[in-house]
DNA sequence: AGCACGCCGACT
DNA sequence: GTCGGCGTGCTC
């Protein structure tokens, strides 16, 4: 018996990095539609994908042909999502396979939940009582119904002895309730006032999410403005609406405050979405997300990529922020993604910053985006007057960085009872440590990069691959004993000099290793709202949108850090976190005073932050870029090669550098050595491809690489749009 | 991504 | 002779 009908064909797209789609029959016994997750066969494996389209055209022999298997019982995956995986993959120039990947990280959300199954005492003893037996009675009649993995493991016994005693009838199965239900927040559960600035603008996001259709508006407002209850009232249209909102935050660590504000606005709480979740958190809020029951989702980079099917607002807060830049997988700028998904979906998208990317503002002068400004802050506070310290008069002593005018102006702010924050860009101890005696640097053996010693972990630590090791106790080049030297200042060296400066204050150190999970973070808000902490010293994580009522004070220990190098953002980012560090002085009813201590006072960035001008500063900085063709006046893609084997790529380098594209409109720099020509033991070569602004910088470098293969032990990374230019 | 195939070194 | 290292290549 042969069957010569043809049966339907789809196109399926499984999440792997190598691949891409397969076509598979789609058997009359199940009703398959485009977006369906589904179960197909791969050579010896069974892997989930989602059918991305209808297959008529595919020339695949039938007895190659494999059925799809089954529907997975989830909701579909939105039509938006696919066409904005398919418009993401094609921009970063990745494999389409990639991208849903990060549209797929819940992969047991696609099944059903398994209903849970708890056990309750019944009242009946079981004939034949054993040591364990009594140590899981007693331990459900403390603890009520409990599941028997969790009685078992408590208990130190195995679950069969929860199955013999349910046999026995001393005790019996319930199910327990389903899941937290989300909560639906209310948009109109508290009003806040709103200044006349902060109307005008509400005004304006509301009524464009009420017009449902795209539009980007820059939120401009400088710290302490409220930019924050301004967008909230765009969520609160959103939601009148019915429709799906998504709030992007650059860094969890600083969600607490936003969280309790959101829920003194709408309520409850929203559903979260960031690498901290707990697996059962992450499946119901991915779920919730898909069949619509999550309103307003607020989360870090990745929340893009959930499956919104009623999505009607996105708002990307602090917007200027380069942690919205993936490097890594693949590379993307959330921030320009969000964009892209507002256009897709048709809604508006929210960009907010007290210190607007130079890329934003020209969109914004350019009339793409409406331009919203909030140009003081709420309730009549001042912002904080900015000195500079010019540190050739005011030299502090040797192995010292606190200037003696920023010690004097320390005092005075402690002795009024006020907070003070000492700002430094530099985790650990010191950058470099050098043995004295033979000048050797301590390296790292993975990286070309010194290792910072952490002296309060007794540990050397290479900031760029992870690599840790103990401090040691004589030089490995000479061998002299006690000889190394710190050269530099990290937060734990200031803090020790404030120690003895102050003594007797209680200062606390503020850096991404000291405050690792959100709750850390809290803890220390809570500290230094209960004014524990008389001076923080921090790096740039406590420039993140902190707000602490008391804390009068900034003291910006290094200014010029980060002018230096030939990062192309080098310049607008110093001017972004001194903007941000300087706001956090003085929100409240006290001015704030920040004191700057630089070598380099007459730089542009340091004149426009004391004369807290930032017209001044981005005109200059969009000239310079215009005329050397940079971002956001020209197109950038890197492409990084690495490979554990230094000739190899070295070799691969120069051959893709003999056939390097060429035009008037298209320059290719390199190939040179990466700045850190080596990370994770692997050896690295960059190109950076610049093309004017109407060039289609993807195939310049799709027909670059066209054909040439990539030798196997070499990685190429293409990044369109980097910011990363190590 | 997996998983098989395949081609060279150290074991029974 | 065989077990197993992981380089190479394919999966509808």
């Amino acid at each position: 018996m042969s069957s010569t009908i043809k049966h339907r064909r789809v196109r399926v797209l499984l999440p792997l990095a190598a691949g891409d789609m397969y076509d598979y029959r789609a058997p009359d016994s199940l009703d398959v539609e485009i977006g369906h997750f589904v179960t197909v066969p791969l050579g010896k494996r069974e892997v989930t994908g989602v059918v991305w389209e209808e297959a008529a055209d595919s020339d695949l022999a039938e007895d190659r042909m494999k059925d799809v298997l089954s529907l997975l019982p989830c909701a579909k995956l939105p039509s938006d999502s696919i066409k904005f995986i398919d418009w993401v993959a094609q921009y970063t120039m990745q494999r389409r396979g990639r991208v849903l990947r990060m549209a797929m990280s819940v992969p047991d959300a696609l099944y059903p939940k398994t209903p849970r199954v708890g056990y309750r005492y019944t009242g009946a003893l079981p004939e034949k009582m054993t040591a364990a037996r009594k140590r899981v009675l007693d331990l459900i009649e403390e603890g009520g119904v409990q599941t028997a993995a969790d009685l078992a493991a408590i208990a130190g016994v195995s679950t069969s002895v929860v199955k013999g005693l349910a046999d026995k009838g001393a005790l019996e199965a319930v199910d327990l309730p389903a899941e937290k239900p989300i909560d639906r927040p209310d948009w109109q559960y508290a009003r806040f006032d709103l200044s006349d600035d902060q109307q005008v603008a509400a005004k304006s996001l509301a009524s464009d999410v009420a017009r449902q259709s795209f539009s980007v508006s820059l939120l401009d407002g400088v710290t302490g403005s409220g930019k924050t209850e301004v967008y909230f009232e765009a969520i609160a249209a959103c939601l009148k609406e019915g429709r799906q909102a998504l709030v992007l935050l650059p860094e969890i660590a600083l969600t607490a405050q936003w969280l309790s504000r959101f829920e003194a606005r709408f309520g409850v709480r929203p559903v979260e979405w960031h690498s901290d979740l707990g697996q059962a958190e992450r499946r119901r809020n991915w779920r919730a997300v898909i069949e619509g029951r999550a309103d307003i989702v607020v989360g870090a980079r990745s929340a893009l990529f959930l499956p919104f099917d009623n999505l009607g607002l996105i708002v990307v807060d602090e917007e200027h922020e380069t942690s919205f830049k993936q490097d890594e997988g693949v590379p993307y700028n959330a921030r320009d993604m969000a964009v892209v998904r507002g256009k897709i979906g048709d809604f508006p998208v929210v960009l907010a910053s007290a210190t607007p990317s130079l890329e934003s503002l020209m969109n914004a002068k350019a009339g793409k985006y409406k331009h919203l400004k909030l140009p003081s802050r709420y309730g009549g506070a001042l912002l904080p007057n900015v000195d500079i310290i010019d540190l050739r008069q005011h030299r502090p002593g040797s192995q010292r960085w606190i200037s003696d005018p920023l010690r004097l102006a320390i005092e005075a702010t402690l002795a009024e009872g006020q907070q003070v924050m000492l700002f430094l860009n530099r985790r650990g101890y010191a950058p470099l440590t050098l043995c004295d005696s033979c000048g050797h640097r301590l390296q790292c053996p993975n990286c070309s990069a010194w290792l910072v010693e952490h002296r309060l972990a007794n540990r050397l630590q290479c900031h760029h691959c992870g690599y840790t090791a103990v401090s040691p106790k004589s030089c490995v080049e000479c061998g002299a004993e006690d000889s190394f030297k710190a050269c530099g200042p990290g937060i734990e060296r200031l803090s020790e000099e404030a120690e003895m400066l102050f003594p007797g204050r209680r200062i606390a150190m503020m850096a991404s290793d000291t405050v690792a999970s959100p709750r850390a973070a809290a803890e220390f808000v809570a500290a230094m709202e209960r004014g524990e902490i008389d001076i923080l010293i921090g790096t740039q994580i406590v420039a993140k949108g902190y707000h602490f009522p008391n804390l009068t004070l900034v003291g910006i220990i290094d200014a010029d850090l980060g002018l230096a190098g030939g990062d192309l953002r080098a310049a607008e980012r110093t001017y972004q976190l001194l903007s941000q560090v300087t706001g956090r002085a003085g929100r409240e009813s006290s001015p704030g005073k920040v004191f700057l201590q630089s070598y380099l006072p007459e730089h542009p960035v340091i004149e426009a932050i004391v004369r807290q001008q930032s017209d001044d500063f981005f005109a200059l900085e969009a000239a310079g870029r215009e005329s050397a063709g940079m971002p956001p006046f020209g197109r950038l893609a890197a492409l990084v090669l690495s490979s554990p084997k230094a000739e190899s790529v070295a070799r691969f380098a120069r051959d893709l550098a003999r056939c390097a594209p060429m035009g008037r409109k298209i320059t290719v720099l390199g190939p040179a050595p990466a700045p850190l020509s080596m990370i994770r033991g692997r050896h690295r070569y960059r190109f950076l491809v610049k093309c004017e602004k109407d060039v289609n910088i993807q195939s310049v470098v799709a027909k670059w690489l066209k054909g040439r293969k990539v030798p196997a032990d070499i990685r190429l990374q293409i990044d369109i749009d980097p910011y990363n230019f190590m």
